[in-house]
DNA sequence: GCATTTATGATTGACTTCGATCGGATGTGT
DNA sequence: ACACATCCGATCGAAGTCAATCATAAATGC
């Protein structure tokens, strides 16, 4: 009624695809409230479009066709994250001296050293991880696994056999990940093989380098895997809050920002 | 209702791709909190995404399935005979008493041996070989994988850390696939590091079972990697020459044809 | 003007999703 | 080999969502 306030459907319908387009999933009660209309229209709407394929409808809502997961919008929240990771990633891989021995934890954070790594030829690389060596399976150092039990969920090598193994190593460098930094400076994670792994690498290594994105900061996991006095320097995304600075200084932790 | 805390099964999902993207391994529990759902709903959602392929559910969790499991000549190698291999590996199979311990040596011929104890959970697995732990690593028996430098042609672990690792280790029955066998009864594969390795299992083993199909009888490679004589059993896929039989007699073999 | 067409909103019963619970299966530790 | 903890899958009730039907109102055609 009236002039201004009734938009025709095609109207509407921009608006949806717009929406769609920006957010790749629009829920049916949201749209219906910032579109103004009852939720029977919208529905109407929906399967219009959907039989025009411009979009796939699911219960509650619809998706945009083309929500691959390789698409703009997802990409950039993953690849937000991720970016995170490969500059932490690449700051740890500047503090590898050429001919090193260098030591991979279990982790995604560290699991993107690996990927920087391929194109160290000049180290020696040894992991406990799968996927670490699965990276480095195709080109890149000389890469030792140590043995040990696969750990289906972490795809790790743990157990006594990893850790006689162990003994039989020591490494110039350790890069480490963990699932939390306790405010008493107890690295924790959350199985307890792999826990007492990481702990013991510590032991064998000349230098320990933790990686660790700033949510790991204040977070507690179950299992004790060492604690932070044992760590030389901790490699974090930039924003770490005073209190924490102190407490790494307390540690005697050099803290590296990227 | 709400306003907008309510999400959709399709951002959930997506949720869970990205983090499936990113870490590789995800666990229930984990996911639960961070997704904000119950652990019933979480399952659902897994059991979804597996129906469609997306990822494989492990006890505990997920992991992604790995897509690029393909190396160029080894695929190829293993495409050549796949069937004669694949009835090789069934036979190997029915040898396999409860509760031994096993090894797998590299080789496609094992790998396909690999694949068919993902059904065995009665069994302990040791291998050398980084594929045939991937092929373990979604489910299946406990496996453990020795220690060792990563030779990527192969996708082995050999050298000095392996027959340190097997030293502390013994198997019931040991899988061994060759490059081929000599008139005289020599074990020959392409590397030294590789043979080495083999050779030294040998001796580890209460029972070897050599798999070789036809193409590897009177082949030489370059590096001895033991002789039949230490070998109790072959499985070989039928065609075998009376010459060939009469030699496997003079070596104690027993020859299994499938 | 009156009937027809089109767009929209309300109602209702069926369906889907979700969370809690429980018995049973699966690993884990001693 | 045993006991213990954890994890799994099934079931059920509650809440949200869907699709179909009917009613209303404006636009169109005669």
């Amino acid at each position: 009624m009236g002039s201004s306030s009734k938009t025709l459907p095609v109207e509407r319908w921009n608006r949806i695809r717009e929406a769609l387009k920006t957010e790749r999933v629009v829920r049916v009660v949201d749209l219906c409230r910032r579109l103004g209309v009852s939720s029977a229209t919208l529905r109407r709407d929906l399967e219009e479009l959907e039989a025009r394929g411009e979009l796939h409808r699911v219960h509650g809502g619809a998706v945009a066709v083309d929500s691959r997961l390789d698409e703009p919008v997802f990409e950039d929240k993953a690849e937000m994250a991720a970016r995170e990771k490969h500059r932490i990633a690449e700051a740890a891989l500047r503090r590898i001296a050429s001919g090193w021995t260098v030591y991979l934890d279990g982790g995604s954070t560290v699991l993107n050293l690996a990927r920087e790594l391929r194109t160290r030829k000049d180290v020696v690389v040894v992991t406990n991880s799968l996927r670490a060596a699965m990276e480095l399976a195709g080109e890149g150092p000389r890469t030792i696994l140590v043995g040990g039990e696969l750990r289906r969920l972490s795809q790790t090598l743990v157990g006594p056999l990893t850790r006689y193994v162990l003994d039989a190593l020591q490494f110039d460098i350790a890069f480490m990940g963990t699932m939390g930094i306790s405010p008493d400076g107890t690295i924790t994670t959350t199985e307890p093989a792999e826990a007492f792994t990481k702990e013991w690498v510590l032991g064998r290594a000349h230098q320990v380098v933790l990686l660790a994105d700033r949510s790991k900061y204040g977070k507690v996991a179950f299992a004790r895997a060492g604690h932070m006095k044992d760590v030389d320097v901790v490699i974090t995304d930039r924003g770490l809050s005073a209190e924490w600075r102190r407490r790494l200084r307390t540690w005697s932790v050099q803290l590296v920002e990227v």
